[in-house]
DNA sequence: GCTTGATCTCAAGTTAACTTGAGGTTGCAT
DNA sequence: ATGCAACCTCAAGTTAACTTGAGATCAAGC
């Protein structure tokens, strides 16, 4: 096993820390893809551990599995990825970040100003007006902070 | 209603955003209490447009209703919040926040080095050979990026 | 050949966070 | 005083992402 090409479900598990169970799951939702013995048991690429690893990250960024399949559908299960893959899939992850670090930033700048001005207590915040004059006259803003 | 103390759970809904349902869900598990007409109505606070934000806010940050809950309990219901209440929450968020931050930047830099290196096509990259050569001899380390 | 841990399938359960639907009541404008 | 949108309760359904359990088979060391 440890030095073969195939490498069986379980190991695939330790390899990656996640349970047998999801790497069943993961398989039948497309991200993997598994050959079988004669005996039916699962043989994966040891590539794959490479597969499952990204997956974990991409649900760290907040993907859900169905986009994730979207994403890995560029990684042809059968060959080594090539380095071109690699790049392609890493950059589209890379503006995934980007773009949740920036939410994060903008979030936290809101929340700082509203920090600073005291909102909520002493009625001078605009935002806090917002809720409360401003709002007491027709529809307003929906969402105190966005 | 307008300029009244008391709003309904419409209008609640209305200046949130949330579906009407969701704010009963939001009562239900105790991120929201509610007052009753006569006959029955919820009548919340106008505060409590703002404690809706908040879950919202808190949501994006990848909390649970549960922490959440945790984290509003600290805000009194039945009295208006004070500056220290304001301040004490935003803090524990921004906290929240900067680590959030933090994790995506370290993985960034992680997938940066990894597309920088050519991963998974060479066979000259550390992390690749974490998998492959490394992973042959024994237990070795569990995920590639962390 | 036998034992034992690893696997297999399939169905059902779980948690979070809500939504939907049925059937009935309220509140406010006219 | 009446109509109708907005409310109410309670039960059940939904989606995501898995886990758990039952009952059976496989693979590999001794």
């Amino acid at each position: 096993m440890i030095q073969d090409r195939f490498i069986s479900i379980g190991y695939l598990a330790r390899r990656t820390g996640v349970a047998v169970s999801a790497i069943r799951f993961y398989e039948e939702k497309g991200l993997l893809t598994a050959l079988r013995t004669s005996g039916n048991q699962r043989r994966f690429l040891r590539s794959d551990i490479r597969r499952v690893s990204f997956v974990l990250i991409a649900q760290k960024l907040g993907l859900g599995l169905a986009e994730i399949e979207r994403e890995l559908s560029a990684l042809p299960q059968g060959r080594t990825p090539t380095l071109e893959d690699w790049e392609n899939i890493s950059l589209s992850m890379r503006e995934a970040i980007d773009a949740k670090i920036a939410l994060l930033e903008l979030t936290r700048r809101k929340l700082d100003e509203c920090i600073g001005c005291g909102c909520l207590s002493l009625g001078k915040c605009r935002l806090y007006n917002r809720d409360d004059e401003a709002g007491a006259q027709g529809p307003g803003p929906r969402f105190v902070l966005k």
